[in-house]
DNA sequence: AGGCGAGTGTTACCGGCGGTAACACCACGA
DNA sequence: TCGTGGTGTTACCGCCGGTAACACTCGCCT
């Protein structure tokens, strides 16, 4: 019982020294690196890890669950869907505002695709998320086929625009989330009153 | 002047070769493969691309002058503006649909950020001819920071659901166009009347 | 007590990669 | 005939991911 506490009270410790490497070095991180830092040797990485990938795979899937928490909460939480729709782009804006390292980590990690399983699981975890919650909200039939596509389409702009105003800041992080928002609820009114 | 068209043709010639390898291989393609798929060795390789990111971004921007010339000749072709508009999107989808592996390289392009480089620039050429068409279909002003967002958020978009319809082709490739159509063509409306 | 196996750690290595220095060949003008 | 510049090659370096083989410790059974 208590081997296993160990085990995973290391692991979580290896975790946290790999992200410090990632976070100082950029996702170019080598294992020794990794291992220095942890004050360990590499046999040992790969002993809980398996290899590069799968280490990479546990650190992306780590930040990618704290992000999937923080937006279901905003998501399901009280309000109108166009309080919840707004509280949950900003929420994202966040965390991408006060994070960019882990940000930049999680969404062009150098030569290690494995890290990038975890985030599409994520996306599509997302995706999945609002594509029902579209279909709820529309009243529209299970085998309909728009809200899925709506959801990629909703996951990406507000992703691509994240990226964009990351990258220049060319105005709030309030504006923007409202911004996004707005054009949302365009597409969106547009679709119930049309429907 | 002779032998500069002899340089320009080899390093056409190793671009093919690259392609060819990139696109057998993936992008985790070593030099020295794209070497021997051009009857070369490593060496010559290096002292016309400088370093394998000079290479892949070379490949990189091959492929995203070739798919913004196509874009660019759907959006500005007559028509009214939802016709162009669909046109493009349906240009885009064609181009991911019949060449995956071409799309992969320049998205996910495994351990060579530097063709993300080039990609970068063609998505940010693409997003100021739009937010520049739109600022001109809406007759905003040139200081309103709207356009840029929603140009960012509309390729942000086009570009996930092209993503995961690749993924999983759950309609056609013009029934995609024409709901991705749709959907912009709603928030546009909108901020129209709204204007 | 005494060994004995499982787990934990290390060193030292392998193969392959990106990248480069040094050398061979070859055409050509003095 | 002898440089001389360009083109090509071989052979190497350093680093990285990954692993095999070997020490050490500690609890447990006889």
């Amino acid at each position: 019982m208590t081997v296993l506490q160990d085990r995973d009270a290391r692991r979580e410790a290896l975790l946290a020294a790999a992200d410090a490497v990632v976070q100082r070095d950029g996702a170019s991180a080598s294992m020794a690196a990794i291992a220095a830092e942890a004050g360990i040797t590499k046999p040992i990485l790969y002993r809980h890890f398996g290899d590069k990938g799968g280490l990479f795979a546990a650190l992306a899937e780590r930040h990618t669950d704290r992000l999937l928490d923080a937006l279901v909460a905003a998501l399901t939480a009280g309000g109108s869907p166009r309080e919840r729709v707004h509280r949950t782009i900003d929420a994202y804006l966040a965390m991408i505002e006060q994070e960019p390292e882990v940000y930049r980590f999680l969404v062009e990690s150098d030569e290690a695709v494995a890290a990038r399983e975890p985030v599409r699981g994520f996306v599509r975890r997302l995706e999945d998320l609002l594509a029902a919650g579209i279909a709820h909200e529309l009243r529209l039939p299970e085998d309909d086929v728009r809200p899925p596509v709506w959801a990629a389409a909703i996951v990406g702009m507000v992703q691509a625009a994240g990226e964009r105003w990351l990258a220049s800041q060319w105005c709030s992080r309030t504006a923007l989330s409202r911004q996004l928002t707005d054009l949302l609820w365009g597409a969106y009114a547009l679709q119930a009153e049309r429907r």
